[in-house]
Order: structure tokens, then sequence, then C-alpha cells
DNA sequence: CTTACAAGAATAT
DNA sequence: ATATTCTTGTAAG
């Protein structure tokens, strides 16, 4: 695990988490040492372009850091991992959107929602599709874990690291599918 | 079972 | 103000 910084104004550094699926990079403020952003292996272009590129090297020496990415580690191989919230910078996150998050991160391992459900248990029966938008910008896949939401009728739905992952990550979770692609479960959380 | 489509909610542009 | 989106229930093919 490397991390890099960015001279400017803000601060940033990240990490690079190698998994199964690919690198993952965790960005984080200089100052505070919060979460700002986590990248799939699937937007490793879309960092680049963001601004939080343009970083030179640096060692983790933070113990609060590398806990993180050894638990974010942990949750890519399926094991069930208590990451507080804590730990992310909501600063950017629209008001509903940071409600679905919260909700998204209630989900325990193992089980799965629908966009609808949780448009539900937020109150705004009728939101899915706005549900959908929301977990589409989280800015914390994996430690939200926004793979565990599907469509109403079981198939996958989106994720922006590709449903490739998203299907991995909910078997590691011992989440079944059937030939369709389709979730088996009568448990929808 | 598989497409087609309108409705609906929040956010991005 | 309009376009966009990780939806959904219903109505046909």
């Amino acid at each position: 695990m490397r991390c890099m910084t960015r001279a400017n104004s803000v601060r940033f550094y990240y990490c690079i988490v190698k998994s199964g699926f690919g690198e993952i990079i965790i960005v984080w403020r200089w100052t505070d040492k919060k979460v700002v952003r986590v990248f799939l292996p699937k937007q490793c272009d879309l960092f680049k372009s963001s601004v939080y590129n343009s970083a030179k090297v640096l060692e983790i020496h933070d113990d609060t850091v590398r806990n993180i990415c050894i638990k974010l580690s942990n949750m890519l191989q399926g094991r069930p991992t208590g990451l507080s919230l804590d730990v992310l910078d909501w600063a950017m996150t629209q008001p509903f959107q940071q409600r679905v998050l919260r909700m998204e991160y209630k989900i325990p391992h193992g089980m799965v929602s629908t966009y609808g459900r949780l448009a539900s248990k937020l109150g705004h029966s009728g939101a899915a599709r706005a549900v959908g938008t929301a977990l589409a910008h989280n800015p914390f896949p994996i430690i939200i874990p926004c793979h565990r939401t599907i469509r109403s009728d079981k198939s996958l739905g989106g994720y922006a690291g590709g449903l490739a992952m998203k299907k991995k990550l909910l078997e590691l979770e011992g989440v079944e599918f059937d030939r369709g692609g389709r979730v088996v479960t009568d448990r929808l959380w």
C-alpha cells in the first residue's frame, strides 16, 4: 500500500489497495484524514481526470489509514468488516443522497435490498429511480455497500464498477444467483 | 418469458 | 428549465 499527495491548496493523498478485482484507490483529505472518495478498478480513468490526480508518492505512516485499507481489503474478499462511517467526508453529498447512502450502509452482509424498498424505507416510496441515481454517484463504494441493492425483479441493476464485480461481491458474501443472473432469495432487507 | 413504455423523484447541466 | 439516471409496474408481443 502506497500513498500519494498533491501539492495544491487543498491536499489529498491516496492509497492503492490491491484486490482480486484490480486496484482500488482511496482518496483522503490531508488535513483531517477523512475519506473523500473511493475509486473502483473500472473507474481508474475517472480518477485520472478528477481533481484528485497529479500526486506524488508517500508512505503510509498513519494507523487509522492503514486500518481502513486493511478493512477494505477484507471486504473485497467477502469478509464482513465493520467500517465506521465517521471516517467519511460527506461534504460533497446531497441531502437525499446522504440519507440513501446511510440507509444502504445498514444492509447486512450477505443480504440484499431493492431500489424501491430503500425508497420506501426513506419515506419516499416511488423514488426508486432517484435512489438509483444516488447510488450511482456513491463516492464510497465498498465502504457503502451499494452492491447490495438490486432491482425489484431481482436482476442485478447497475454498478459503477461493472456488473461482473457486483455479482462477484455478492457471491463472496454468499448470495446465490440463478441461471438468468437473478438473485435467489426470499429475504429482502 | 421478453420487450416496450409511461410515470415518477432527485440531481446534474 | 431540461436532460439524465444503478427503477418499476403494467401492457403487449
